[in-house]
DNA sequence: CACGGTGTTCCAATCGATTGCTGAATCGCG
DNA sequence: CGCGATTCAGCAATCGATTGGAACACCGTG
């Protein structure tokens, strides 16, 4: 089955195995009614082009590494999908790199993947990128990155307008009449992650409204600290900005369990949009990127660094997602 | 940086080639001094074995495939994860590959990874498997599929007593009280679901319980009808075992839209046992998988059917996780 | 008939690593 | 001191595909 090589087609076609190979990655060079009995010969004889002779002697594979801290996360979970189909469109094959949070596999993913000759590589990094450690890896010339990164650094990125998001969200819920909007933060430390926390405290300020930040999570400990340190606050706020749609959905789940409703006690926001936001209870408003647009222009983005070395930075625009899970303040 | 060859380190250490592979291979057969300078060396040019030419001589890679169907649900995740975790464990890089429920994909996929020498592929179907053609892939002989199979295909499985799952949510419900107990399918046609609804029917029955079938699904569209289906039902069920926790999660949102509370309500048991269930409102009662396990055991099976091509059928043992979405029927 | 031009195929080197075989050096032992 | 055994390293073929350049046939033209 997978063991034909070209070498077994050619000398059934009667023809030399570089003729065999231009068949079919230079059609217009050899002759067509040569070319028709190759392929059809090779399709007899159930030939398939094997990858990695192709890849050692071009100097490139179609593996594409998507390095993410943890693909359960919803987030990676849209993150990764839109980057499969936009890589399968072109002909690239994700490898799913898995870090759970550990910044130095990033790293050994980056040199794994290097070793199979990928043309580049996607990045959404759980930590601040570490620019020292990312110039000595190999691919550091082909990576992009999904987040911020901070100034200096020469390296392309793709990423949502963290403040617009923010924004979209207060803005929603001043409208609805609230006053007393806390944030509640995640785990990870992204730099988008800090981003947003920042645009918060700037945007309330505008507003003369004197920020509250709770600590949230994922995790059970997490979010029952997040409830906890949210029902001390003392007057409580009516609002709440999640950091995530996760840190929301477990926000939210504590809450109901000391007896606090959403959104009849607390108005909520999520952020980044997950589908499963739809099916949860309830429906959560959100900040949604778009993970369609998001993937594609992770690869293009990829594609264009690797080739001929640009360095692009582009920045999606959010949209505000309403559901159920805010109100207006009575 | 990634230009290093195992020539340039031999010219630079004063050897051949062939014994700088070997220092690496196989170290006991180079004399240790020889070894030492040569990985220092190696070292000091930052060399990198490549895995295309090693995996092109071998005539295997260490890319194993994962076929599912969608990754963004929490189910695939979970999956993805532990086997991502088992397969770095033993040196294996795990491709991702995304059917979004088109078989032909799987097919396609496991053409594509045999290309790249893959040593075997873990599939978890959409759809009941197709023999036929598995049979006429490359990668046939090294497949083992997450699921059940039909009876007489030659394949090595993996996957958890759903029988046994369903009693758990059902004892436990009938423990509880509950009588009128429904079952809420999902979308997703694999072996596995309809093994689920058809140990729901039999098991009911052993009850004098009148079977009540509703068709789920993750969609919005799914869960309204399936929320209609339930809501049109007279007598109601005080009860429903849905087919997994995505089903679950978007069945009690539409439900809450209309009012019905859970558990208060009706008691609703999710399947798969996702983390996410935990921050879900309200926390899920559930049957869990063994996820680690489960990844654990895929490699493992596909590792030793590729090896010595026996076939084997694990079957793994899920356990109630029971949470806050069920409730003593008053 | 000779010659330049064009179209098609062949030859052979190459990508990077592995491995059976061979030859050389070293060791143990009587 | 000499001989066989053992250890170690070099040689060269090989995995499968690609590609620059050579070779060949055939064309039309002068």
């Amino acid at each position: 089955m997978g063991d034909v090589s070209i070498y077994d087609v050619a000398k059934v076609a009667g023809v030399h195995s570089s003729t065999v190979s231009r068949a079919f990655s230079r059609p217009e060079a050899v002759k067509p009614e040569t070319r028709e009995r190759i392929l059809r010969i090779a399709g007899e004889m159930g030939y398939r082009v094997n990858s990695l002779g192709q890849a050692l002697r071009r100097g490139s594979s179609n593996l594409v590494p998507l390095i993410v801290p943890d693909i359960t996360n919803p987030f990676y979970g849209e993150l990764a999908k839109s980057v499969a189909a936009a890589a399968g469109l072109r002909g690239y094959q994700v490898v799913l790199c898995l870090t759970e949070g550990d910044a130095d596999e990033t790293y050994r993913f980056l040199d794994a993947m290097s070793a199979h000759l990928s043309p580049f590589a996607i990045v959404a990094p759980s930590t601040r990128i570490d620019a020292g450690v990312l110039e000595r890896t190999a691919l550091a010339r082909r990576t992009v990155i999904i987040d911020r990164v901070p100034q200096g650094l020469q390296v392309p990125t793709v990423f949502i307008d963290n403040r617009l998001g923010v924004k979209l969200a207060l803005d929603h819920l001043l409208e609805l009449g609230h006053r007393r909007i806390a944030y509640l933060t995640g785990t990870v430390g992204t730099y988008s992650a800090e981003v947003r926390v920042e645009a918060y405290r700037a945007l309330v300020a505008d507003h003369g409204i004197e920020p509250v930040v709770i600590r949230g999570g994922y995790s059970l400990a997490a979010t029952e600290r997040g409830a906890a340190e949210f029902l001390a606050i003392d007057p409580r706020p009516t609002a709440v900005i999640a950091s995530n749609d996760l840190a929301a959905f477990g926000f939210i789940s504590r809450l109901a369990e000391h007896g606090v409703r959403v959104p009849e006690d607390v108005s909520v926001t999520g952020f980044d949009g997950v589908p499963i936001g739809d099916n949860f209870n309830p429906g959560i408003t959100t900040v949604a990127q778009p993970f369609d647009e998001l993937g594609a222009l992770a690869v293009a983005v990829a594609e264009r660094f690797a080739d001929d070395g640009s360095i692009v930075h582009e920045v999606l625009v959010p949209t505000l997602l309403v559901r159920r899970s805010t109100r207006r303040l009575l």
